[in-house]
DNA sequence: GAAATTTATTTCAAGTATAAAATATTTAAG
DNA sequence: CTTAAATATTTTATACTTGAAATAAATTTC
């Protein structure tokens, strides 16, 4: 028995099912996020790269992690220093640049944020057991070296 | 051998690739429609659904079937009128509503939109044969029924 | 070392997105 | 019928996002 469907069909289901659950993870994750800690996404992800990052990070490499323009972060960590979660640090040696960092605050919130989001994702995937969830972690692995910015 | 990582961290890390993997598909595409239809993936996404409803929908049922809040369909509708890809139309029997759907010259656009969209998943998930992108999108669709809006 | 180029960041214009308030209309209740 | 409640949509305020232009500072070139 022949298979009439080319094989872009089945990639075609594929993407709009990825886009599918992960835009419906993200509804989740920003509503939770606004209803029980009057934040974000953006901001948490801000956050989170900043997490890693103890001693900081500037602007430019901030929009380089994040995969976001600059314009984009300059507004997010705006924001971000009115709330006192994060403060702007010159370097010494380059009047153009500055760097961002957590501040005592911005780490003690993010710490709640980043244990919530866990127990959420851990609650949203657990259709996967562990290694279910690390098999298919890899097979999308795969796309990545596909995608060109 | 026992292994003292929780399953959450491997969610976590199945998340995290779900949305790096999305995320940068939804990129290049969002680029590719800027660069060579001068277009952007919310006019797709709408005009898609309107493409399956040769009848036409109404707002609310448009905001409803993309997931999206009715303020964000009034403005990209509004675009799309503009550019004669949309018009409304009046529903009889009832004031309140209008009803949406794509013109001939959209429906024309819209043709042209969807094949290159098509060749571009197929090109960015050619790393998936047939069988693999079926037993995939299976896979995600288990998280569906956890997403709860 | 002054001029040209590059680099780091912000500003800007336009589009996307949400929740909440406002409008307009229809339906239900008394 | 007339008020009250529900429904369909738009408007508003705020935030996020981008690419491109502007600004400022550092580096390179002649």
């Amino acid at each position: 028995m022949v298979n009439a469907e080319p094989d872009s069909k089945s990639r075609l289901r594929l993407w709009l099912r990825l886009l599918k659950t992960s835009r419906g993870i993200e509804a989740t994750l920003r509503e939770r996020l606004r209803v029980e800690f009057s934040s974000t996404l953006p901001r948490f992800d801000v956050m989170a790269a900043l997490m890693r990052h103890e001693e900081g990070l500037r602007m430019s490499e901030l929009s380089g992690v994040l995969k976001v323009s600059n314009g984009n972060v300059t507004g997010i960590i705006e924001r971000l220093v009115e709330d006192d979660m994060v403060e702007r640090v010159a370097v010494k040696g380059d009047r153009r640049a500055t760097k961002v960092r957590l501040t005592k605050g911005g780490k003690i919130h993010f710490a709640k944020l980043a244990e919530a989001h866990e127990a959420w994702i851990d609650e949203l995937l657990n259709a996967f057991a562990a290694e279910d969830a690390d098999y298919l972690s890899a097979q999308l692995q795969t796309v990545e070296d596909q995608t060109y910015d």
